[in-house]
DNA sequence: TATTAATGTGTTATAAGTACATATTGTATC
DNA sequence: GATACAATATGTACTTATAACACATTAATA
């Protein structure tokens, strides 16, 4: 398998960095966008929090390993999986060298529920309230954060954060919730419905206190639990100024 | 330096994967986009061309790695880097478990002459030619041409293919190569003037064949070398709905 | 039965995007 | 030097998207 051009240099030269990847795993209830996040068993980061991840395995493709650590970690299958970014500093990992590749994840939280008997330091977090963490993984759900915040303007990834069947209300919490920010009702709807997302379901909600909405699921097609592979990212369209 | 954790795992489990960037230099001359590349010097790959790339140095930051390789094979100097995708399939690479991490780079071809004593298989290629390349590079090249493509219609990133004082037309010219679609002339120069990111030089072309174009050029502030930091990216503009 | 708090739908004004026409200027040609 | 030519430069009408804002409807509650 090796070639020539391998062997001039020698295994230590070549194989110098380990290679991890780092899951950010965004999840949503209470009105409240939530990650879940592992206490670090690193002595350097006691108490601190860090995301769940795992060194990529030599017989593994690269893409493979986040879904491995969700499945392994979490139990959570058929999630949605973005890659965003490579993280390489020389220091960023007290134990070595270490390179991370992020990804964000989408989960259901009502529908993936964690299991007990796995890992009990794994906890659901409000995003808002995470500031410290282990590693450079604060700056790693950052930026995993803003790409959600891009991404969920023009594709519809947001739907893998809530059940099937949901209200328009819940629609607007939870972008509001990612976003940071408060939105018009009214305008907020209108385009909603431009994007043509959603098939009205011609049912209404019957769990809330109030006068009930009108429930939505999106279009058959659209939820997904996508690969996080790079022709999804090619295909992306081009607006022609 | 090593902690438990670490020692827990033997050096081959640990440093099993090699790290490398490739970098997808993009020019523009004649009216098209080209891409910088090299033959391989695979024998599997034997007369393809493939990007300018290489291995993560131990000691080296990973977003360092791919200005040390435009240094290094090309002299450019101070140009615009952008982290895109990193690709990790296991046969990517037929000499070993390789994951890459892959850059873009926007440099002005006429600014930056290729030093003929380094190399002399380094080669400007009009990207619409190029169709087989070695590894998974046209994948690369594909997925780094999109990024391109989606990040000009929003950031003044464009100017770096181009000379400090250029005309509209120019800059049209440039902006058809890369999205491949023909503008309306009146309607791209109000979108520009929109955009706010020119200076009129008050000055006009003095070398063309017919009526000369007013020349203009970026504000100050806004050509930089940005640094392939994800600061950067985490900066990115939210737009409410 | 009246109140309340949420749902659901409009209207208008502004800004951005699209399609298209005409005048202007310097070069080249006769 | 007059004319044709080709490119620059700018304008207008139409359509679509965004933003600000108001009112009617419905079910639970007091």
């Amino acid at each position: 398998m090796k070639t020539a051009a391998l062997e001039k240099i020698s295994h230590i030269d070549y194989f110098n960095i380990a290679v991890s990847v780092d899951c950010v795993i965004f999840g949503y209830e209470c009105k409240q966008l939530k990650v879940l996040l592992i206490k670090s068993d690193l002595e350097e980061f006691k108490g601190k929090w860090s995301l769940l991840g795992d060194l990529v395995k030599p017989s593994e493709d690269m893409e493979d390993a986040p879904y491995r650590v969700l499945q392994d970690r979490t139990g959570f299958q058929d999630v949605y999986l973005e890659q965003v970014y490579t993280f390489g500093s020389i220091h960023r990992h007290p134990s070595g060298r270490v390179i991370t590749t992020a990804y964000f994840s989408l989960v259901d939280i009502r529908n993936h529920k964690l299991d007990d008997l796995t890992e009990n330091e794994v906890h659901w977090h409000p995003v808002n309230e995470v500031h410290q963490m282990a590693f450079d993984h604060k700056l790693i759900l950052d930026t995993c954060l803003d790409r959600l915040r891009e991404k969920i303007m023009e594709h519809p990834i947001i739907f893998n954060l809530l059940q099937e069947k949901f209200s328009l209300r819940e629609l607007q919490d939870l972008y509001e919730a990612i976003l940071g920010v408060s939105l018009d009702r009214r305008n907020f709807r209108k385009r909603i419905a431009l994007k043509d997302w959603l098939v009205d379901l011609n049912e209404m909600e019957d769990d809330v206190p109030h006068r009930p909405g009108k429930l939505y699921k999106l279009k058959p097609g659209l939820r997904k639990a996508y690969k996080a592979v790079p022709k999804k990212i090619a295909n992306r369209k081009v607006i022609p100024v």
